[in-house]
Formats: C-alpha cells, structure tokens, sequence
DNA sequence: TTGAAAGCGATACCAC
DNA sequence: GTGGTATCGCTTTCAA
C-alpha cells in the first residue's frame, strides 16, 4: 500500500499554467494571455498555436490568481419582490449563502427588492440593468411584460436567471423551478390515495394565464384522469391571489357543491380557503393539500386540517440560481436552460424538519460572523451552506 | 438613483489586509502572520495586539492569496462502501461534485472502497489515517467498532465526517444523515392516510441493534400510537440486509397473519419483501412503504405495489458531508455536530424527477469537461453542482 | 523575537 | 504584434 511520505508529498505537483506554455512555445506570458482571452492584438497563428497546446497539455487556469490579480469584482444584481416574504426571503437567503461561500472569489450581491410579484418588477429591473451588472437573478411575475428588457440584457451581454418560474418564451440563461406539471400529479396521487380513490375535488388556483398555475391544474387533471377515475375535479377557482376573492368565491363554490371531499390550493394562497373551509364547518372533514409553507400553516397541519403541503422550496431555487450564474460568470459555464426541483411533500409528522429552517435566525452563514482570530474555530449557531437546503 | 459609472466603479475597495494592520502597528508582515496563525517565536504583548488590531478592522483573509501562495494542499480522504452502490455511489458523486467547485482552493479527494457496509471498513480507515490525510468522510457500519480508530483520528487532528447515520458514541467532527425519527413517523402517517385509519402493518428492518433502524421503527410506532389508535403493528422482522432471509421471514409473517394491510420496509432490502407479497398474491391489496430508490424498485412504484418510497438523499448527505470537512479545514468554520436531513417522499407522479438523476451520465460536473479554451462557454449536459442536489 | 524578500499564477500595463 | 514587468495578499524562508 502506497504510504507517502510525511512532508514533502503534500506539494502539488503543479499543473501547467501559461508560463509554461509560454516557455515551450518560446513566446511571453502576455501572448499566451493575449490567445487564451481572444484579445486583440494578436497573430492569427500563434493565437492557434497556443490554443492547441494549451488544449493538449489540459491547461485549466488559476482561479485564485486570477481572482487576486484582477482587481475586478463580479457583481449579481437579485431582484425580487418582497412578498410573499415566507417564500422570496428564503430565495434571497439561499442566493446570499452561495454567495458568501464564493466570496473569495470576488462576487458580490447587488440586492434589490420591489413589492410584490409582478408590481415593480420592471423600474426594478431596468434599474439594475442600468446599474453595470455582470448577471442577475429574477423572479418575474408576468414574463411577457419583461420581454422587451430581456432582450435589453441579452443585448448588454448580461445573463439572466429567472427563479420560481419556467418563463418560457422569454430569454434567459436559465430558469429554476419546481417541476409544476410533476407538483400537480403529485397532489391529484396523494389526493387518489388519501381519499381512498373517490371523491370530488375543488381546485383553488391563482390564474390560468400564468404558465405555472396553468401546469399544476393540468398536472393534477392529467393524474386524476389517468390514474383516478373515481376521482374528479368538483370545480376550479381562480383567486388571483387575493385573499378576499379566495374567501369569497370557495364559500360560494362549497355550499353550492356539499358532496366536496378534498381542496386542492396550487398558490401560496390556502389561509382563507381554510377559513372558509372551517366556517362551512367542514375543515375536518375534507382532505386539503395546499403548496408552500409559512408560519401561518403551520397549525393548520399540526391539526390535521391541512393533510399535507407541497413545499417548492426556495432556499435551494436561490441557491440553484446563483450557483448557475456564477458557474457562468467565473468558470464560463453554461447551465442547463431549465432546472426543475422536485417538490417536497411535508406532512404533520415532518414539519418541525422544515420549520426549523425557517426561523428567522437559521440563515445559515457563519463566514457572515465576522471579523474573529482565525486560529479560533467558529461554531455556527446553523447549518452550513449545503445543509440548510433542506428548508 | 445611484448610477455607477462604467470603469472604475467596479474596482472594489480593498478590505484590510495583513499589510494594513503591519503598518498602522509599525511592525512587520512576518510578524503579523505570526500572531494570526499562532506560529511560534512571537512576544506574546505584540501577539495580543496584533491580534485585537485584526478584530477591529474586521481583519479576514484573502482565500485566494492564501492558496495561491501556500503551496501545500489539502487531502480530503472519502472511505464508502461498493454495496450499495446505488446509495453510495450517489454519495459519492455528491461529494465529488462539491470537491469539484472547490477545486481553485486546493482540495483532493482520496477516495477508497471496501466490498460492504461493516465489510473493510476498519481496514479501510486505518489505512487512511496511515495516509497523512487532513479530513475524512466515512459511512460507519458498525460504528461500536472503529471507536479506537476514530479516538486515533481525533488525536491525529483528522477531523471525521460520517454520513448516513447520526453515529453516536463515536467521535467524530459531524455526522449527517435523514432524520430516522421523523422518516419513521412520516411513513406512519403516509401509512395512516392511505389506509384510512385502519389496518395492521409489517415493518420489516435491518437489525433493532442498529441506531438508525431502531430510530425508524420507533417514529413509526410513535406515530401510530400518538395519532393511529386504528392501526397497529403486526409484525417487526429483522431481515439483517440479507435477501433470502427477508424473503423467508416475510413468506412466513404474511401467512401466519392474513389480515394484514401494509408493509413497511425501513431499509433498501426490499425487493425480497415484494416478492414475497407477490407469491402470496398480495401485492396488489397491500399498501407498501419502502425506503431509498434504485433501478429495480422503479417498476414497482410505476405499478403502484409500491404506493411509496422514503428517498435518503446520498447525493445531498454527500455534499453536505464535504462541505463540511472543507469549510472546516479551509476556513475554520466548526459545522454543526449533527445533520439531519428531510427525508423525500417518491410517489409514481414524481418518479421520474429523480430516476433521471440516477443515470450513470447526469454526474452534473460540467467542470470536469477537462481542457477547452476558456474563451468558448461549454454548455454542460446536465444540472450544475446544486441542481443535482434533488437527486 | 523580528524584518525583509522571494515566490504563487494570473492580469494589466508599459515599451518596443 | 509581442515581450517584459509590476501587482494582487498571502505563506515561507532566511537573515538579523
């Protein structure tokens, strides 16, 4: 068995650097640097020779000294609305993690945050295009306004990625959300298997015109339809997410329908369906599942008056987005054009599990814990980086 | 608004370095570096006050400088078992994937392999520290029995990382895991729901010896009788992660018990138990939970004999795990002792979002696409480092 | 016990 | 077009 020896064997043996390409194509440095970075001023030819060599001896640069040389920082413009807080905070969180984990890399977070989804969300974004940005995160709430300034970033050279949405038809590096069609099936099978295969189901939505709204109904209806045939959808609600319109019309739609077994909520926006479930006094009777998670829900599971929810888990979208803009940005690679999460189902028995990561003091960055004598070892109050993803 | 101007605004402003704080004590950088790194020969007065200098300034070392200048590297020893492969391989690559995007800080992986679980592990571990590594991440089988290698580890100054299990009584930097309790109690209440309320259920585990098999069949037993009072336990088999012997006992529990509603199998060994269901013609009519998910068990929950299956996470316990080691040993960061990961529910509808994460080619590590001139973006096949992390 | 200086591997200039 | 060289912030070594 191949024991080392103590000392020495712990160097590297060095990989090639452009020194070394430089010294066996007998030119300089700044030539090598010059082909490696399509600058100009530079020979056609030697500019080919170097490329080859450098593919043949595997050259990869040094990003620490690339990094230390440059004096040139990365900046990541996050622009996202500050409601709903539970959802788009934890976003941000996930993103400043990542960040913070890269930060000697020299990339920093150029945050800026508007109201809501959808409302603000362009003066935001043209603010930040016009602010010298090198990429961006977004989450766009209605994408086809966005188009125009997409093509501006595009055009600027600034790559974009969009979270929380698939954002088709707009262009984008990347986009990273949770799998809405497989979210949608996922409900209408726990919803077969809890109902015991029979029963009629009111699906509250936020709007069909919105692509992800749209997936998570049809994602249901295809599972039910498919897999379920005694199951069936009692009626659709769109409740824009509005509050009062979600009270109102699931009050309308539950006395005019009494032979109602489950509620399915595909939004953000299940408290005043669970409201106007338990005035109709029939909370405990029905099967609700309902998507996302904050403070609020809570008791509504722990009672058992929410039988499960289904969790599309931001920290790990804010950490997905801005791996893959990094990725770009830094080691000039391109991500996949769709990430799309798996849902997670939580449940009474598993809530503590999320909830624990929700608190507002579990932001999970002990490298933010300041200045302190390195030789003292921290120990973070939280998780590190990776392991908060499960929240 | 603040809109910066183009070239010079993206210079950063440095922050405090060495150098300042050598300066404003008038003393040297030597000394300095002295003092933050607790070298010897220094006065202990010019040690304190360079020391409470570097609080003050918000003193935090430039990563980058330092590994570019340290020649030394840091070896990051991995020990996993072959078996199972569909578990630890998965594991593995998540580690490998982090150590990838850390790679420009200097980090190696020394992975080694033994056949088994508990099978060459201690061999495997002392070889290790044999091996002058500076970390290790290890998946303990039968944790009572490295004890005096770990004790060695520990005063070594190796720090250890086990995945896969919450080890306790041994010591170790960290472990990380899916919360056992909570996987148990989640499949009671997954159970509990499926089966309206009512039935008995066969758990079929490892070893009860085993903390984590134990911990999951006491979250399901506290489930059940916390919140169950209908249904109930009908049998415990310990199968010992052996195929023939699950399959024997479980041919003889279901016979002997003909009422039986469910089955629970709380480790990977569960083809064997379907197919003794299959022989006694129950498949159909049972409500089967089993746990983790591989190749032969996707048939299964297409055909919905398996209603569901309780996923671990290996590739994430793997990221975590290295992340771990490599903030510790790099940037002094202590982890949390203890790790616990949610447990994920894979049903037929959300199947396919984490088969297409088990094919041997979506290893998502687009860096190791090896040399290519920086200048032309790769796009990578599959989902970058964090992505992959449903998997 | 301390100071001074030589790297580490890139970038960014200058001069030719 | 190309070569040379200062520079980034730190570690390391040698000299005082």
């Amino acid at each position: 068995m191949p024991r080392r020896r103590k000392a020495e064997a712990r160097k590297r043996t060095k990989p090639p650097g452009i020194r070394e390409i430089a010294e066996t194509l007998g030119i300089s440095i700044g030539t090598v640097d010059r082909a490696l970075h399509d600058r100009p001023g530079i020979n056609k030819a030697t500019r080919t020779r170097v490329l080859e060599l450098a593919q043949t001896v595997g050259y990869r640069p040094n990003l620490a000294a690339r990094f230390l040389s440059s004096r040139k920082q990365c900046r990541v413009g996050v622009n996202l609305p500050r409601e709903i807080a539970s959802f788009f905070d934890l976003v941000r969180d996930g993103i400043l993690d990542v960040a913070q984990s890269f930060e000697s890399s020299g990339v920093r977070v150029v945050y800026r945050s508007y109201p809501r989804l959808g409302q603000g969300e362009i003066e935001a974004l043209e603010e930040a295009l016009d602010d010298d940005i090198d990429g961006l995160v977004i989450a766009p709430g209605r994408p086809e306004h966005l188009a125009p300034l997409m093509r501006r970033a595009m055009r600027q050279g600034v790559p974009v990625v969009c979270v929380n949405t698939d954002a088709p038809g707009i262009e984008h590096l990347a986009t990273v959300s949770v799998d809405a069609a497989a979210s949608g099936s996922l409900v209408g099978e726990l919803m077969g298997r809890f109902l015991g295969g029979n029963g009629r189901v009111v699906v509250v939505t936020g709007q069909l015109s919105t692509v992800d709204h749209r997936q998570k109904l049809d994602g249901f209806r295809k599972e039910l339809g498919e897999r379920w045939p005694g199951l069936g959808i009692a009626a659709v609600v769109e409740a824009h997410d509005d509050e009062r319109e979600a009270y109102e019309k699931c009050r309308q739609v539950l006395a005019s329908t009494p032979d109602v077994a489950g509620v399915y909520v595909s939004t953000a926006n299940s408290i005043p369906v669970m409201r106007a479930l338990d005035d109709q006094r029939m909370s405990g009777r029905l099967t609700a599942i309902t998507t996302d998670l904050f403070p609020a829900l809570a008791p509504l599971i722990e009672s058992g008056k929410v039988a499960a929810t289904i969790y599309q888990r931001p920290w790990v979208q804010g950490q997905i987005a801005f791996q893959a803009i990094y990725k770009f940005l830094v080691q000039r690679v391109t991500p996949p054009p769709v990430n799309k999460l798996s849902p997670h189902v939580v449940m009474r028995s598993n809530l503590k599990l999320f909830l624990e990561r929700m608190r507002p003091d579990a932001t999970g960055s002990p490298g933010r814990a300041g200045p302190r004598p390195e030789t003292r070892a921290a120990r973070s109050g939280s998780v590190a980086t990776f392991a908060d993803e499960i929240g």
